[in-house]
DNA sequence: GCGTCCAGGTCTACC
DNA sequence: GGTAGACCTGGACGC
């Protein structure tokens, strides 16, 4: 079945999907024949169902479901992409700051600015905890390895984010050893077992009343989360008042500011601290521009 | 093909 | 509060 989402004025889709590398990891995947994202997902009833997600001109995401949904079901798959695609999060205060700097100017005219996240904030700490410390190639492996050895199957290609309940009945030898999570299995399952026990809520995080300093906190508070997690977890929140620096990043900035002389991070904390709140998204900005350059950048 | 070294964030112990 | 070393893996490199 298909079915249609209203998108704001000034929404790129594939500036969207390509904003950083989650539409590499599944149950996210680019299918750059067929110009479309697919994501699979996964709903309250149990179903579980392979969303191809297309845009349209005016304004439309067309979304292709590989099963008829009801309308309850319907609805929650609008929901979830809503939120993938951050629809309802307004950026209008950010475009303006964007217009205030000569080396913004091109923000709002690409219509960047929207991080993709997952569904659940589960599978985005999890996620991020996975790009801790090692190479891209290895996050692939291990998110590819939760989602086809612990994720529900739809068919050979498919399968869903595993479940905190389900990663918490698995042991730590078999995160390490089978999952290649090696010693961020820990961490993992000791998230998944709190958050099944009921003792850490970290969906609430999305509409947390706390502060950004005293989320930043609690997100620190999970094992395997350090500053550079953390920041980026709070980004796909929607706040984005850190910076989230990772050797990449790092690199970035020298070659573009530097002429690649290292500098501490202390030194490009500085450089975009006039930014305020959006300081975290700006940077993410400045070190991603030249992939707007193309329609499929990896 | 095998062994060695290094890069990549976070935690813990120690000063 | 700051720092060193351990954690684990893939990839690069030398033999």
């Amino acid at each position: 079945m298909r079915f249609n989402i209203r998108v704001p004025d000034g929404f790129n889709f594939w500036r969207t999907v390509y904003s950083h590398g989650w539409c590499a990891l599944p149950p996210f995947e680019i299918d750059k024949k067929n110009d479309c994202l697919i994501r699979v997902l996964d709903f309250a009833s149990e179903k579980k169902v392979v969303a191809k997600i297309s845009y349209l001109k005016k304004q439309t995401l067309n979304i292709f479901s590989s099963e008829n949904l009801s309308k309850i079901e319907r609805e929650e798959a609008v929901t979830q992409l809503r939120s993938c695609f951050r629809l309802d999060e307004d950026y209008s205060e950010f475009y303006t700051e964007a217009n205030k700097n000569a080396d913004f100017k091109w923000v709002p005219k690409a219509g960047a600015g929207r991080l993709l996240r997952a569904p659940t904030v589960f599978e985005d700490v999890v996620k991020m905890i996975c790009t801790t410390n090692c190479s891209w190639a290895l996050t692939e492996i291990m998110v590819d390895n939760l989602c086809k050895k612990l994720g529900f199957k739809l068919d050979d290609s498919y399968f869903t984010f595993p479940t905190p309940e389900v990663i918490a009945g698995f042991t730590e030898k078999y995160l390490r050893k089978e999952i290649r999570a090696g010693y961020r299995a820990p961490y993992i399952l000791e998230l998944s077992r709190r958050i099944t026990k009921g003792n850490i809520d970290i969906e609430k995080w999305q509409t947390s009343g706390l502060s950004t300093e005293e989320l930043f906190k609690k997100v620190r508070s999970v094992k395997g989360i350090g500053p550079y997690a953390a920041g980026n977890i709070l980004k796909l929140l929607g706040r984005y008042d850190y910076l989230g620096i990772d050797s990449w990043c790092r690199g970035k900035f020298f070659e573009i500011h530097r002429n690649g002389k290292k500098c501490s991070d202390k030194v490009i904390e500085n450089h975009y601290k006039h930014f305020g709140k959006w300081r975290g998204l700006f940077f993410w900005m400045d070190v991603t521009k030249d992939w707007y350059a193309k329609k499929f950048p990896f």
